[in-house]
DNA sequence: GTCCATGCAAAGGCTTTGCATTATA
DNA sequence: TATAATGCAAAGCCTTTGCATGGAC
């Protein structure tokens, strides 16, 4: 399993047990670049492991989240959380709220303002959501 | 019901009936400044309407969002949606992820932002949700 | 060996939906 | 009067939890 290498640094960082799962869905996350569901993690892992479950990948998220490691994102039109890994170089997207069209753009107007929120609160930020949305060319002009 | 009757011109605005139930979401959103959950929005419906049902404040929700008339925000550690109205004068938080502790941020790093997404890309953009999260500082010193 | 993580099954909680009734335009 | 909204009850779905077993340190 030499894929887990860095891995069981981060773990040691976080004080969390290095189990196969754990490596599973970090790799999962290090993998994809988009936002993924709990159920799409459970989906790719399963690829790995027949054997896990489905309350293994809510844990593991969730501590992954309560360390900083990855992020909830509950920015979907559905009610469930997506969570991707907590990376600088994340996305923001646009999302039409009539056909869920999403087009990604490329700046994220956050960061910066990170560093400033940083040094005038005392507040210790590990990250963001936010997501833009509104209507698409195409639900714009059905509208009418 | 005079206090009733700018939200009779939202409704026709948006085309949609204007009923009693309607305008009680509409004013409690009117009237709060938080974002609130359905079910607080339900206790508070209750008071003014003692048979109003909370699938009502879902579906009434539900449109007001479609339509732009107020926000979905997904930004709770709990796995519920907070609602509140699509104002200029918004707030954001930064949420304590351990004890969920919030303080407010008076500048919105969005709203500039979107008026050049709305030049730059063909979305007509409604709104957007942001919510930055980190450790407090009596939780960021508890870690150690 | 101790303590934490996992699998499984069940429960919990938020949200949506079908249908008969009621209210709006 | 025709159409859409509501109330009620039930279902749906995402997520969490209790407990016995297994694995990491």
């Amino acid at each position: 399993m030499d894929e887990f290498i860095d891995n069981k640094m981060i773990f040691k960082k976080y004080k969390i047990k290095n189990t196969e799962q754990r490596n599973i869905v970090l790799d999962i996350l290090k993998r994809e670049k988009k936002p993924l569901t709990a159920e799409e993690i459970f989906m790719k892992a399963r690829k790995k492991d027949k054997n896990i479950n489905l309350s293994t990948i809510y844990r593991t998220i969730n501590i992954f989240v309560s360390k900083g490691i990855a992020i909830k994102l509950n920015i979907e039109r559905e009610n469930k959380s997506m969570f991707q890994l907590n990376m600088i170089d994340h996305q923001h997207y646009i999302r039409c709220i009539s056909c869920n069209k999403k087009i990604s753009i490329d700046i994220c107007p956050i960061i910066g303002y990170e560093y400033f929120l940083e040094e005038n609160t005392d507040f210790h930020i590990i990250g963001h959501n936010l997501e833009l949305y509104g209507y698409c060319s195409k639900c714009k002009d059905k509208k009418q």
